[in-house]
DNA sequence: GCAAAAGTGTTAATCTTACACCCATGC
DNA sequence: GCATGGGTGTAAGATTAACACTTTTGC
């Protein structure tokens, strides 16, 4: 850290550059329906970007410690609480942004799209499937792109799906979602075996209703991976060390 | 990215709050020496943190690409160019460091320490074995946590520790490379062969020499895994898109 | 009874781990 | 000649990949 801050403040009275740079967070905020990873976007304001789309950001505030501020943004934007965020990059390049010296600290999310429909018809967000998105306002493809591998990489090691899912879900469900993230066909056989070895689900002894086949069961992630909600304050007055 | 930065600015000019984050890069530089992966520490200047060390940083300027800004710090500091660096996480919680508000971008570097020693033989620097480090300045432990973590992750699978030695290297110094990243003991026979299916290395077809025992054959690794030189800004110069 | 998806096991191939002996050099 | 580390192969175990048939439901 700034071994030269004591430096920068001097400079800070005589000229205000170390504080002429903005930090703002990006939400990728991620969605499944219909066999699609989707991605909320929300209408670009910026006339050097009329017809694009961008994710939705804000900068960040003074008072506010930048793990929450994805949170702010999310329960402002769209009214949804109790989501999952990662921390993926920050993107820092001179030009990024065309109203001036903007760094932005890039999240990923993952929502239940359904359960949160009714907070998020906003008329300027929508929902769009990764796999259509070409371009998008300021630097947002290179960010959506690094949110998505990253994605890729996690889900095969750590129990991050099911915030996408709705709480009960069938191992048919859990699959087309890995395949529509990872965008290959998985077998389904080798498929059921790795997720059970995994230990992640509960078995609900219940069956899917009127589906037009044989009904599959229904499981449900453990409890202790469904430890979303909490904001970066509210871990740091409760895991203090 | 900020939606709201014309409201923003238009508040800008009411209250500079939003200009008055500081945004820093901060070094966790590792090296490698007497088989101990150490990391480049300065004495803290801040009463705060008397006898504390700290990782080299600073404020990023405002006309300075935020990939160039530890570039910038190694060769400040220290005299170093061309090193490997990556960037891991940004920390920006309110109260991380005593004189205001100061989010920062916490980059690793790769240098070899004997090539780079004439240029850091400035008294204030010191490079600690990691395993001695009980505490550090402001979060910096907690920093040079997560970066040793990424770092242990990321030797697995890219060829990237080769930053650490000399050009010319035996099996048996990358092997006791590899034991005091990870911290763990490997099988000789089973590194060299997944070393060797990695097909990162070239055979010199030179011996180790002057030492008193059998040597070892000498190693480099491939042209193609030495690309640590350039500058974001020489990135973007070399491969725009 | 037919369409659609659920559910299930075995085999081959690959990767990983454990392990021991002879060799070349300096002293 | 002895101490030190260099260099090498094989067998057992674990993991992964490929693959097909029967079952249950709605219509």
């Amino acid at each position: 850290m700034p071994q030269s801050l004591k430096t920068a403040e001097i400079e800070k009275s005589t000229h205000q550059d170390y504080f002429n740079i903005a930090i703002s967070v990006d939400c990728v905020i991620f969605g499944y329906e219909n066999k699609d990873l989707k991605v909320l976007l929300i209408r670009s304001d910026l006339e050097e970007f009329e017809g694009l789309w961008s994710l939705l950001g804000d900068l960040i505030r003074p008072d506010e410690d930048i793990e929450d501020a994805p949170y702010r943004v999310l329960k402002e934007r769209t009214g949804m609480t109790n989501v999952y965020l990662e921390q993926v990059y920050t993107f820092g390049s001179l030009d990024r942004h065309p109203s001036g010296r903007v760094i932005t600290t890039a999240y990923f999310s993952l929502v239940d799209i359904l359960h949160h429909q009714t907070a998020s018809n906003n008329n300027e967000l929508h929902w769009h499937p990764v796999s259509d998105i070409k371009d998008l306002a300021f630097d947002h493809k290179k960010i959506l792109d690094t949110c998505i591998e990253r994605l890729r990489e996690k889900i095969m090691e750590q129990p991050i799906v099911f915030n996408l899912l709705p709480d009960k879900f069938s191992l048919r469900q859990l699959q087309d979602l890995y395949e529509a993230i990872l965008g290959v066909e998985l077998d389904r056989r080798n498929f059921r075996k790795r997720i059970m070895l995994k230990n992640w689900l509960v078995d609900m002894n219940e069956m899917e209703e009127d589906v037009p086949h044989r009904p599959g069961k229904l499981y449900k992630v453990k409890n202790i991976y469904k430890n979303k909600t909490l904001t970066a304050t509210a871990k740091e007055i409760l895991f203090a060390d």
